[in-house]
RNA sequence: CGGGGCGUAGCGCAGUCUGGUUAGCGCACCUGCUUUGGGAGCAGGGGGUCGGAAGUUCGAAUCUUCUCGCCCCGACCA
């Protein structure tokens, strides 16, 4: 057992933190609310980057690059952003010694100045869609930072397109929707529910946003990824106008859609255990660890360290890329060894020991069940590749019964009350009733709200309002 | 921003109430020896303007005021 971070069952709050610190994956900034990504943590997200973006580019999308600042006066044209943004806003009045006349805000978002550009760039049906995205940091200044979780400045990914139909634009919508779902599910092994949000948990300016849905461990739900539609709200705040087939001046449809550094706070409460952090091998920077065992410092040095470099080069080979690590700490103990790669989530441990060679085998030990199995040298490169399958088949696996284990019916409001007080988890309800119904859920429960609509055209009786027709939605308290 | 807790070595803490030699302890770190396949033992050693600022005092980790930060619980949110 580790004895450096504090057991999910005593206090999970805690052990998040514990096994971020443990890990290395990130410091607290001196700035209120800010982080260091550390290099550790800072690969893995360059590897869920690096999926989003092939993800983005086989869509159609392009990157480019908006400016961090905006002025103020942007945020005013569109009212319901305005209203949602304002609180959060970080904002410069100073440059070059002198007050602005107008002062910039630090980009919460970008839908103001992008809107801004594309009415400039968008004269004629031709010009459409317009398929942009950036990957840049924003900055939303918040009351409870957690590492990650909720950080005044994050790293993200924004997309935003322009379309000549709102039929184009909500295909748009849910094709990123399912990009998203597919990227989280298969890369990081996190299972989400892909859906519609509810009126109360719109992006502000949105006609309907949707929603990636995770269960994180302590069965609380975290948001994962959103896309939203936006109507012609922007295109209207912003002029983007075009001439359409019939000649006639009309207003784009815009979407947008994110996804931050958030996800990695989603890895780690999804995964990791009371030993520490558990990444799944398509996201990890260092995928197997191979660590040279022996008694004697010199032997492991000079007779099996040379072995092991052999073993990683025919490893890296195989899994195409620098995707092996060898532990060279040979005057640390073994047990020390082990505990290092274990809190930082390598999916796979590769010992390599006197007796090992001796016997002609390796032994594997998994992240993800502590499993060890001694394999045959010239069996290992294949058994590696098949293991890390497994473990990420695993991980998706473990964490879908999770959440399923974890989900419940209520026909109606006392229940529904009922299950999230005393078991937690996602609960399934049929909901139909208004923002104001949301809030008051909210408050009589303890802070349960409406996390996703489920896909599906499941209906039923709604339990707020009575009515028909209301569509099979999933409550719970929330990240 | 409201309620509660807390800032003393990298981490975890004692000391603060009742001011007074040189500010301690455990882990971690460094050196040596013995150990070594799921967090070793012994010995020696390095490391602190006590979160910061101002004040009271002959004297402040300790008292006063202000300030910054962290954690937990709420309201707000990717």
């Amino acid at each position: 057992m580790a004895r450096n971070i504090t057991p999910r069952q005593e206090n999970y709050s805690q052990w998040y933190l514990d096994v971020i610190k443990a890990a290395g994956l990130a410091d607290y900034a001196p700035v209120r609310g800010c982080m260091v990504i550390r290099p550790t943590g800072y690969a893995i997200w360059e590897n869920i980057q690096a999926k989003f973006d092939s993800a983005f580019k086989k869509t159609g999308h392009v990157n480019a690059y908006f400016p961090v600042l905006i002025p103020n006066s942007f945020f005013q044209k569109e009212a319901e952003h305005v209203e949602g943004f304002a609180p959060e806003l970080a904002m410069v009045t100073h440059a070059g010694g002198e007050k602005l006349e107008e002062p910039y805000a630090v980009r919460p978002t970008s839908e103001t100045v992008i809107g801004y550009m594309y009415s400039k760039w968008i004269q004629s049906w031709r010009d459409l869609p317009v398929l942009i995205n950036q990957w840049c940091n924003v900055m939303r200044w918040e009351k409870r930072p957690r590492l990650f979780l909720r950080t005044s400045e994050f790293l993200w990914q924004e997309g935003h397109t322009a379309h000549e139909t709102a039929e184009e634009a909500r295909e748009e919508t849910l094709k990123m929707l399912g990009v998203y779902r597919d990227v989280i599910e298969n890369e990081l092994a996190v299972p989400v529910i892909a859906g519609e949000k509810t009126a109360g948990e719109r992006f502000p300016g949105a006609v309907d946003t949707y929603t990636c849905e995770a269960m994180m461990s302590d069965s609380k739900a975290l948001q994962a990824g959103t896309s939203h539609f936006l109507g012609q709200n922007f295109a209207k705040a912003f002029d983007i106008q075009y001439q359409n087939r019939e000649g006639e001046l009309a207003y784009c449809w815009t979407t947008s859609w994110g996804v931050s550094t958030r996800l990695i706070g989603a890895l780690i409460m999804t995964h990791s255990d009371d030993d520490g952090l558990i990444i799944p091998p398509r996201i990890a920077p260092v995928k197997a660890v191979i660590l040279p065992i022996s008694k004697d410092e010199s032997i492991a040095a000079n007779k099996i360290l040379p072995i092991a470099k052999e073993l990683a080069a025919k490893l890296d080979d195989s899994l195409g890329g620098m995707y092996t690590k060898i532990d060279t700490d040979f005057h640390a103990r073994p047990a020390d060894r082990f505990f290092t790669h274990l809190q930082k989530g390598v999916p796979l441990r590769l010992e390599l020991g006197e007796k090992d060679l001796a016997a002609g085998t390796v032994r594997l030990v998994r992240r993800d069940t502590g499993e060890k199995i001694d394999v045959k040298s010239e069996n290992v490169i294949d058994t590696v590749k098949k293991l890390l399958d497994d473990i990420q088949a695993n991980l998706f696996t473990r964490a879908k019964n999770f959440r399923e284990d974890n989900t419940y019916d209520a026909a109606n409001y006392d229940e529904l009350k009922e299950i999230i007080n005393n078991k937690g988890g996602f609960v399934r309800a049929y909901f139909g009733g208004s923002i104001e119904d949301e809030k008051r859920i909210k408050e009589e429960t303890g802070g349960a709200t409406p996390r996703v609509i489920l896909p599906g055209d499941n209906r039923g009786k709604c339990f707020i309002t009575g009515q028909d027709n209301a569509r099979l939605t999933i409550f719970a308290k929330a990240y």
